[in-house]
DNA sequence: TCATACAACCTGTATATACATGTTGTCAAC
DNA sequence: GTTGACAACATGTATATACAGGTTGTATGA
């Protein structure tokens, strides 16, 4: 909240949620909020700049912003976002059960990723249980050269915010692929899965802020269960 | 290109793709791009900034813009494109078959929709074939209060080029929706399917730039062709 | 030798200004 | 009544300047 305009930011979309500022109604121009706000118009541009990459908002030439209808956009597995910060943010009656904590290597053939060496790395698996219900199966490779070791409490509550939190580390940017497939007979059984039913599997690769490979994770999902929810704008650049 | 960043954008883009720029290297500095450009250091940042949205570069402060191996990048059904438009892109060797062009309501329950009306749409129902096999099952409802009439040959063509080309229409953002469903038997039939296999449907809403409702698209893809790719950068603002 | 201080570079943020360009409503001319 | 010119206001783009703060290598001092 340090940056002025990430404060304008946070404010706005808190008003666009509230319903302060209506669905399809416009903002007050920019210059206005510059006044509002006590700063300049170029300030004003760059939360609303950032506004309409995630959605809020649209900015339509010499009319104004309108506000758009974001109700749909409540379960965002695109991006990256821990499991804890969903499940916080949704409300839902949910938990986390560790299966396994050990050192393995990254298997990297899975991950079709070239190397030429093997990555040691900390491995943490776990189920996601809602209503009672297996919903996905995560498996995280936390590479050593980040993460030496990673305690037993960390992964039952969050990975994320032990990393962001205690170690300092600045999660930056990630690569996902998202695939059907055959289930294992494990994660058949895990997952309570009808027979011959499909999994969605999700894997991705994680960087930080100075570009270091950091983490592989495969999440396994349940098919029925699976929604993936996405907000794209066509060609950021012409 | 008529604006100096988007130009300075593809030129950057141009010489990273190319390896003029290498992976792992740094960008000359925003001070000396400016110079090389003739510009100033804002207007450099603009070109850098849709870069870093894009995943070529990753800047670190007090050090420079790395650029980044975007070599998995290659398939992104993420964003808004037309299938035409990856075809082009991808080399592929596929065709497009027009099953159905004619005029229905917008079924509002399968994009769980609210509405008053019924929406009237022209319904456009194509296969994707890639090396002569089926991949994806293409159904298109275009408003009729944005397009009366489409001709079969721009169906078999690209709905996306005759829309921004012709009709001048500004396609500007959409939501999507991922799940994995029960095929009925026409897609099982369609996308020669093994029995039992389900199938992966992308759901999403297109919208204009004047923020009006545009079209509805569901794809039905062959859960074993289906491959997501995605970029995502963690926490845009703070 | 080692640590501290500092200069030189980088990106990040904030502000001010100017002009271009799209949208809307008004008002006068036809 | 319709059209056209125009003013008022909106966002889009480009430039210049200033300072904050992170990174690196070098020089100075104990």
């Amino acid at each position: 909240m340090r940056n002025k305009y990430s404060a304008i930011y946070h404010d706005l979309a808190d008003k666009i949620i509230h319903h302060i500022y209506p669905v399809g109604s416009y903002l007050p121009s920019e210059t206005q909020l510059a006044q509002l706000y006590g700063t300049s118009r170029e300030t004003i541009r760059k939360a609303l700049s950032a506004l309409l990459t995630n959605g809020f908002i649209q900015k339509i030439r010499g009319k104004g912003s309108v506000v758009l209808n974001l109700q749909r956009f409540n379960f965002p597995v695109s991006g990256i976002t821990s499991f804890k910060e969903l499940n916080q943010s949704q409300h839902m009656n949910s938990s986390t059960k560790v299966l396994c904590i050990e050192d393995q290597y990254v298997p990297l053939e899975k991950f079709d990723y070239q190397s030429d060496s093997d990555l040691a790395a900390t491995y943490v698996e776990r189920l996601r249980i809602v209503n009672d219900e297996p919903i996905v199966l995560d498996r995280d490779y936390i590479l050593k050269d980040c993460v030496s070791k990673i305690p037993y409490e960390v992964a039952a509550d969050s990975l994320y915010a032990y990393f962001e939190g205690k170690l300092g580390l600045k999660i930056s940017y990630a690569t996902k692929t998202i695939t059907v497939e055959h289930p294992t007979k494990e994660e058949t059984q895990l997952l309570a899965l009808e027979p011959h039913q499909d999994v969605v599997v999700v894997r991705s690769q994680t960087y930080l802020e100075d570009t270091t490979l950091f983490q592989f994770t495969e999440s396994i999902h349940r098919p029925d269960k699976f929604n993936f929810v996405d907000f794209a704008r066509r060609q950021k650049i012409n």
